[in-house]
DNA sequence: GAATACTCTATTTAATCTATAGGAATTATA
DNA sequence: TATAATTCCTATAGATTAAATAGAGTATTC
């Protein structure tokens, strides 16, 4: 399942996009247009400037403002950031591989061998969609 | 991400599918062998076998055992009683569709046609994937 | 009737998600 | 320079869920 944050971090990277011009957007204002809990949203906005994907800034008339170009920035490296992994189990995971507690063998395990499956499917999906392609329209 | 509970479930599963005759196994046989707390094994086993999957035997050899032919058990099934939806999203969800509170418009929410895509293609992997293919080596 | 093994309900524990609070720092502008 | 606006940061509360455990109950075998 989706988290809540992950989802508005996306819909609040979608309603920046969808701007004419690419200035500073207050978090009041996005989170009005979204239906999102403002404070909760800030911590969110918070993460995706730490991450690289926003700029900010303060102050009367700040707000937050896409750095890179929507071609470059990928849905799975906007997830990663607010939601972790791709994979549903650890074991499977490129970006936070953890070894499981229970398995001796990964090789031989066939949870691991399905999830490997369904990761890679996940992923491209992911991977190829660009916050471009997201907020196109239809 | 996947639960415990579903992990241990499909790995319980597996165990039963490979046994050569399809006879009452404990429950402590299987714990053993997967390393699966034999407490919760018990819960979950339960509700496989209330959801159709496994019988059972109660007393001096008891256990558990198939009640459908290994072809006959999608993974995308077992996934759903344990599990819940496959959807990333209750609004995406086929089985358990709920509406989102901050949406107002699903037709033209972009986390909405992403998730489609991605339930459709995990979707498509869990339901072909049977108990029978699931067990294979290699 | 004793031992075995599943059944059922309840509870505990820990972790995580969601949301909120409040003040510090920064900036624009009157 | 004062004020208002806005992000920044830390802490914490509250709710929910996952995972595991406990223990008594029921059915079966020998």
């Amino acid at each position: 399942m989706l988290s809540r944050k992950t989802k508005y971090g996306l819909k609040a990277l979608s309603f920046l996009a969808k701007q004419e011009l690419n200035r500073p957007i207050q978090i009041s204002i996005i989170s009005e247009a979204e239906n999102i809990s403002q404070k909760f949203l800030e911590s969110i906005l918070l993460s995706l400037r730490k991450a690289g994907f926003l700029g900010s800034k303060k102050g009367k008339g700040g707000g937050y403002y896409l750095l890179k170009d929507t071609k470059d920035i990928s849905i799975s490296s906007v997830y990663r950031i607010l939601e972790g992994p791709i994979a549903m189990v650890p074991c499977v995971s490129l970006n936070f591989y953890e070894k499981c507690h229970d398995c001796p063998n990964e090789e031989s395990c066939n949870v691991h061998r399905l999830m490997v499956q369904v990761r890679d499917n996940t992923l491209s999906i992911l991977e190829n969609t660009t916050l471009e392609d997201f907020v196109l329209e239809n």
